[in-house]
RNA sequence: GCUCCCAUCGUCUAGAGGCCUAGGACAACACCCUUUCACGGUGUAGACGGGGAUUCGAAUUCCCCUGGGAGUACCA
């Protein structure tokens, strides 16, 4: 959340009424409640070992049938306790499931409202007395997080359905507590273009990977925004103030959805093209370290930005686009070399070229000027414009594309420019 | 295996019985613009998974199948 920029009212490093947030800081305040479930029916100690559940889980796999806890601990005498005890056995705390869902619902059906997929509902019958407190005295997550959201008077729990079957058990200890309990809204899963989970395995999977690829959090924001939700003014580009004003939590869509590049590749060329000059600036820096910037005045600067900013997709892109705003020699490509400088119009442009630029102003509106004209006297020797331009660029950048040549010729100035192109002359 | 969730163009989605010959965005393709790349503009192609049922009428309701996803821990 910190690298996309968003905030929180109340939690870690912030604090806030209902402290402390840190699950490791809330340790002993679970125990109490452990006790009340104890004294009011609703949970049991569980004396078996890892080595009995699991010949449980066997068996029930041998039979082919649904493995769920048998409750063999849920009626011990205090006798049969006291002797396991002094066996030296600590027991775990399991919550009994049937007991709570009798005492609150009709049948064992447990029904809830989802406030984005509806009536959901599950037989409680088959979820099995979970442990809501290990043997060393810890709580499990889904007794702790029931704690933690009564006493921090949570009202909406928004979260991935890969949740909901825990959402039962949850229910269930809320009612069991006496405790209200808050609304439910389950998310689809974003998954990988592959339909996998996403990981490691289709790039960047954490957001601060993703900012430190160039991507803007904004355009992050925005496209993570409309996976499973749509504006309902169809106006997709959108700010996060205006995607918080907008958003109704009935509005978004139950099913998965895939995370694909494309769209939020072209978010991002968006956002960067929108974004002021300036910002854009220093936003680019971080990627222009192997550059001497201190070559440039702040003016060039800010013009090579200008021209160059258009085709970038991430703010990385930018290394790769202007190497040849940079130092006196231009490393020439392969295909720079052998399709353009070594034909014969690119030499003949090459060489006049030089011959009438050495008289010339080198600011931006007069290179435009000039090299218009000097177009136009290959255009009438059948040459097209574009043939023409492609030797010097070729000569200046060592490339067959890039931004646009009378800014890039009046950003290097005449020196370097004649410099480059006598080198390509052979 | 069992349980639950989901199902419209390649992708994100609009669509809550007639407004749908199914709309938009990204990607793709074509053309235009252009000193290259790009931006931009204009177009083209592209989907209701299958089968039943209800109805005068179904992408929209119901059932079955299929497909995908998730859960099934003394993990969180």
């Amino acid at each position: 959340m910190k690298a996309l920029g968003l905030d929180w009212d109340e939690g870690p490093d912030i604090g806030g009424p209902y402290g402390p947030y840190t699950q490791s800081e809330r340790f002993d305040i679970y125990p109490k409640y452990v006790q009340e479930l104890l004294d009011k029916g609703y949970a049991y100690e569980c004396f078996c070992t890892p080595e009995e559940l699991e010949a449980e889980k066997q068996q029930a796999a041998e039979n082919k049938k649904p493995y769920v806890y048998t409750k063999k601990c849920e009626n011990l005498t205090e006798e049969e306790k006291a002797k396991l005890r002094s066996e030296g056995r600590k027991p775990a705390i399991r919550f009994n499931i049937a007991k709570a869902q009798k005492a609150f619902h009709d049948s064992s059906m447990l029904y809830f409202d989802d406030l984005v997929k509806g009536q959901l509902h599950m037989n409680t019958d088959l979820l099995g007395d979970f442990v809501i407190m290990k043997s060393n005295g810890s709580p499990t997550y889904n007794f702790a997080v029931v704690i933690d959201d009564m006493l921090m008077n949570i009202t909406h729990v928004i979260r991935g359905e890969d949740h909901i079957s825990n959402t039962f058990k949850q229910i269930l200890i809320f009612e069991a507590l006496g405790a209200e309990v808050p609304k439910f809204g389950h998310l689809g899963m974003i998954l990988a273009p592959d339909r996998s989970k996403l990981s490691k395995r289709h790039g960047a999977t954490a957001v601060s990977e993703f900012v430190e690829k160039g991507y803007l959090t904004e355009a992050l924001i925005n496209f993570v925004a409309l996976l499973g939700w749509s504006p309902s003014d169809g106006q997709e580009i959108k700010s996060v103030n205006e995607i918080a004003n907008d958003f109704r939590i009935n509005e978004i869509s139950s099913s998965n959805s895939i995370f694909e590049y494309d769209k939020l590749n072209w978010m991002n060329s968006h956002y960067i093209k929108m974004l002021d000059i300036e910002d854009l600036k220093t936003r680019l820096k971080p990627y222009l370290t192997k550059y001497n910037l201190s070559e440039l005045t702040d003016a060039q600067y800010t013009r090579m930005v200008e021209v160059t900013k258009e085709p970038l997709t991430l703010l990385s892109d930018i290394t790769d686009a202007v190497p040849y705003f940079f130092g006196t020699d231009v490393d020439i490509e392969a295909k720079a070399q052998t399709e353009v400088l070594d034909t014969e119009i690119a030499q003949d442009v090459l060489n006049e070229f030089l011959k009438q630029a050495e008289s010339w102003e080198f600011s931006e509106e007069n290179l435009h000027e000039k090299l218009e004209a000097f177009r136009a006297q290959y255009k009438e020797k059948g040459i097209k414009p574009k043939v023409t331009m492609w030797a010097i660029r070729a000569a200046v950048t060592g490339r067959t594309c890039g931004a646009d040549m009378t800014a890039i010729l009046a950003i290097l100035g005449k020196d370097k420019t004649l410099y480059r192109i006598k080198k390509a002359i052979k």
